[in-house]
DNA sequence: ATATAAGATATTGTTGACAATCTCGCTTAT
DNA sequence: ATAAGCGAGATTGTCAACAATATCTTATAT
């Protein structure tokens, strides 16, 4: 029998420095728009840089790195409007989601929407966490339950592992935006419901509608925090 | 001065690679599930494990390849359900592009899409091609032309850098679509032309209602044919 | 003093060799 | 005869050295 390692030892040593390396991003450790030399990430993770250049490539393809030929690579930096686009782009994505959530998600997954709903309940009465950064590490709050319950493989790669990630980095250049009033949290609670209603009366279009109207007024309102203009009494139009 | 060299040398080895093979799986001459040896790959194009290896990762990042560790990669499978979860994302991301594009648009743009859309009546006028799976390597078609009107870089990115190349690999297993009735053409042309309209008109959910109506119709009639069910008076709600 | 150009230095790009792992064929025992 | 176990071959994973390119420093000329 084999001394059971540290490192959880996936296979590939590409595969751990990915990990490590788009951990460090998403904690900020890595900072937007630093630049990183491939020696010193190597002796960071004690690798040799063939493995880490293969893991690099692999960020970049998520978008977490940006390289210049001959120059190197940088942590991403998203700019206000990067951030806007990113969750116009994600209404797209999760509304859709949303709809084919309501055509093929099992009984029993739309009871878990509901165990996650009144989770999330507590939990926001508790510490009013932010909603729309919220750490998705752990792959079972609402939304990533409504996205996978879609059982569409390319939304399920595109959401979680493109889009939410880039949203985490995001979360570090905009720590002030966790004010979120009571009454905020409060209708957010109204905005899930009324999805969750959708999907179990497995109407599709008010399933996405509802989605959207949630993305759409969550962004509305962060946007305008975001950039100091009063928040105007947000419409949330589908 | 310098002797002009064949390959145009667009800097880094490992883009070369990665454009050739992607070609490659592109034009069917790598068939879909094929399994790919490194040694094999170096050898064909000439160049080290290295930068090949570094290539595969970026493919694999944008799901052409698929590998299992120790064992190798495989050129991407795709299913029929593969293909219709495909293009239902595309309606999402198509549609959003949209309605993005009817505000974000320049008027110059716009009428860059009448000038396609007439291209494109003579083009199937003349040989009737099929739409679905359009080459888009010019870039310049009327639906890269709207995803680009959108100025959303995710969008972007995902659509032409992810969806399209995946769509193009279907072409190579369902040649036998080409069918493709006089009459259905005829109807594409008025759907595009209804999208252009609201687009002209700035009217953002007109678009975007446009551009799914007249995917969703596409998609149904597709799958349609391709699992051999009768079309039935395919209804385009969007 | 400033701007330009040439060289030194550091970093990225590439290569071939070495180690770890899997696959397939062969032997052997029931 | 068939199945389990072993070993040879092939393939993937990793590493350290070499070449190409960019960046920074320094010297020189205006």
């Amino acid at each position: 029998m084999r001394i059971m390692t540290l490192q959880p030892a996936s296979g590939a040593l590409v595969d751990q420095i990915v990990a490590r390396l788009e951990q460090a991003i998403l904690t900020g450790e890595l900072a937007q728009g630093q630049k990183l030399s491939e020696q010193t990430l190597s002796d960071r993770f004690g690798v040799s840089r063939g493995p880490l250049r293969e893991a690099i490539r692999t960020l970049e393809g998520r978008q977490l790195l940006e390289r210049t030929p001959f120059s190197g690579v940088r942590v991403v930096q998203l700019s206000l409007d990067d951030l806007e686009q990113l969750l116009t782009t994600r209404e797209a994505l999760e509304g859709m989601a949303s709809r084919q959530a309501a055509e093929n998600m099992t009984l029993h997954e739309t009871r878990q929407l509901r165990v996650r709903l009144a989770a999330f309940e507590d939990s926001y009465r508790r510490e009013g966490v932010d909603g729309v950064f919220r750490v998705r590490s752990a792959g079972d709050d609402l939304h990533t339950l409504i996205v996978r319950g879609s059982r569409n493989r390319w939304l399920i790669d595109i959401i979680c592992n493109e889009l939410y990630p880039l949203l985490q980095i995001c979360r570090f250049q905009s720590t002030a935006v966790t004010l979120r009033t009571r009454q905020r949290i409060e209708v957010v609670h109204r905005e899930h419901e009324a999805i969750i209603v959708a999907i179990e009366r497995r109407d599709a279009d008010a399933a996405e509608a509802a989605m959207r109207a949630h993305l759409v007024a969550s962004r509305t309102i962060l946007m305008a925090q975001l950039r100091g203009e009063p928040p105007a009494t947000a419409v949330a139009g589908a």
